[in-house]
DNA sequence: CTGAAAGCGCTAACAC
DNA sequence: GTGTTAGCGCTTTCAG
């Protein structure tokens, strides 16, 4: 990239082009009928100096900035992370730019990026949070449209793309049932953090269903290894006969599967370990590699970026969109035999 | 935040406040004398009306957009995210807000991205980079400063901003001497990558000058735990009595510390492991609790916030500046006694 | 103390 | 085919 260090406009282009301002507008945008030696001739100019038309002024005139705001809560952490990646896919064909914010969980600060956001006149904004919990809106009756991923807005008149959870959740509990196991299970964190209830609760409605109740109670505790360390050992004296365990993260799996080899129990011989979240960082470096539930983040993201520029393109989709999520198979949950 | 679910212009406060535009601007924005009457009806117009100047509109005038955008070179992988972080604390207090652009390490992308923050009259750039090999400047003699974080431009006359891996590899070392260990061995990622040879480079110089000279070599390798379990394993059988592992990263700390563990060695008794990264996550999940050289990522993204708003107005600082890094002792290192 | 008018860089009508 | 002009929403002279 070479610039010129100084700022061109189109009227420095017209100046050793020879036409007017207006032709040579026409010229680099394709439109009006010309000579075409004469739209040669100004873009012959405008490469020279290195030209590119000002899209502060063109919004102005237009009315659109293709700009978005991408709100995050939790500083880019690693569910926003893959849900932005996505976002940014999805609005790049639109040639749209984001502006990022972090609001770092203060409502206060998420204000002030609103009302900053809507004065530099971008064309829609997405919210983007780390808890499944419904969130409070950003607003009421904003003028541009605004879709929440991963984390739903508390109206559901709102636009909110997430991940079926609960269709995770049935797909890891079947896969351990394919494979043979009947005594499973369950290690996950605190009681009081949504995605933890809705996956205990539907692993245990699964189970129910399949006729191979849960092992014991739902083992809630934190989103640490140790807590998987603790629970398990603690589940061993009680359950001895567990073949598999389904664990509501990747951290508490990583330590459930740690714990498994120190007391004896070959992973996937003896129990099955199953995690959710597919963090292949964890994932992988896990002895043997963890079989996991994706939460399809990068789709949940793309999807929201697709709804809103539908949605700023007048054709908006209220509601909740649900995406399935994706069992990552590794050898974790080999079959025993 | 309510909205009026349409846009209201200056010239809609002028009508309600009956006043001209002039007026609204001058009294919205302190300026020009006035009397405080209408001042305040001005004021109260605003406000019924939810009005927030355009700053596209403002922009166009003012030549400035009060915008920068940040290139990120890894999908704000471990390393862009802190730096952002803190280049975003920077810029909030110049009131900037930042275009998030992805080039997922594509040149042709981020060529791309450079044109679109041109065209958008961004007031100027940062970049964002994982590896720490001096990288190909973005552009030359460009319209707007430009700083680099983390990975420093080829152009030393460029404006970057980096880690002092050297000084923080020292620490380290002389951390492991202070507390009484002599036998010192290093295992680390791959010789290709800047950072593993600088570190590695400046451990073994670090020893030297000590008297108490690196056992054995270098163990270059990868990035993963389980290099770090395979690396910890040989050398216990070729040195037998070493009592500290320097690592090159906190994932190869961690499998040193797994296998040490398994190996039947106490850690920190027998052998006390440090890392770099400080990334909590693998540093807190360790067992025991690592200690591990922090990076001050996001010191460095912060400063280069700071050292742009400075050239943005007319204050440039051409050239390195290295940050020291910063210690975190935890538990793998306390005294053998 | 307040209003009217010019102009930021560009595009889109309409003249010529 | 090409030039001229008005105007996007705001700030800033300069009159009144």
């Amino acid at each position: 990239m070479v610039g010129s260090g100084r700022r061109v406009g189109i009227a420095d282009v017209a100046a050793l082009a020879g036409v007017s301002v207006g032709t040579v507008s026409k010229a680099l945008n394709g439109r009006g009928a010309m000579r075409d030696e004469t739209r040669a001739r100004v873009r012959a100019a405008a490469d020279e100096l290195g030209f590119a038309p000002s899209a502060v002024a063109r919004s102005l005139l237009s009315g659109r900035t293709f700009t978005v705001g991408v709100i995050t809560t939790d500083s880019y952490g690693r569910f926003s992370i893959p849900v932005m990646r996505g976002a940014e896919d999805a609005l790049g064909v639109g040639e749209m730019a984001a502006f990022l914010c972090d609001s770092r969980d203060d409502p206060i600060r998420e204000q002030h990026y609103v009302r900053t956001l809507l004065a530099r006149r971008v064309d829609g904004i997405i919210v983007a949070g780390r808890r499944t919990e419904p969130r409070t809106p950003i607003g009421h009756d904003l003028p541009v449209p605004v879709v929440y991923a991963f984390a739903r807005s508390a109206d559901p008149d709102d636009c909110s793309v997430v991940s079926d959870e609960a269709e995770g959740t049935r797909s890891a509990v079947e896969h351990l049932l394919k494979t043979g196991r009947r005594r499973i299970a369950h290690v996950t964190g605190p009681q009081s953090h949504a995605s933890a209830a809705l996956r205990a609760s539907s692993a245990v409605e699964a189970l129910e269903e399949a006729g191979t109740p849960l092992v014991g109670d739902v083992w809630f505790g934190g989103w640490s290894e140790a807590w998987g360390r603790y629970a398990v050992r603690a589940m061993l004296k009680a359950h001895p006969d567990v073949d598999a365990v389904f664990c509501g993260s990747d951290t508490v799996a990583r330590g459930v599967t740690d714990a498994l080899r120190e007391e004896g129990r070959s992973v996937p011989h003896d129990v099955a370990v199953v995690g959710v979240d597919n963090w292949s960082l964890v994932a992988e470096a896990c002895r043997p590699p963890l079989t996991s539930v994706d939460l399809n983040l990068e789709a949940v993201g793309r999807r929201a970026g697709e709804l809103l520029l539908a949605a700023i393109d007048g054709r908006p989709s209220p509601g909740v969109h649900s995406l399935p999520c994706r069992l990552v198979v590794r050898d974790s949950s080999a079959p025993p035999n």
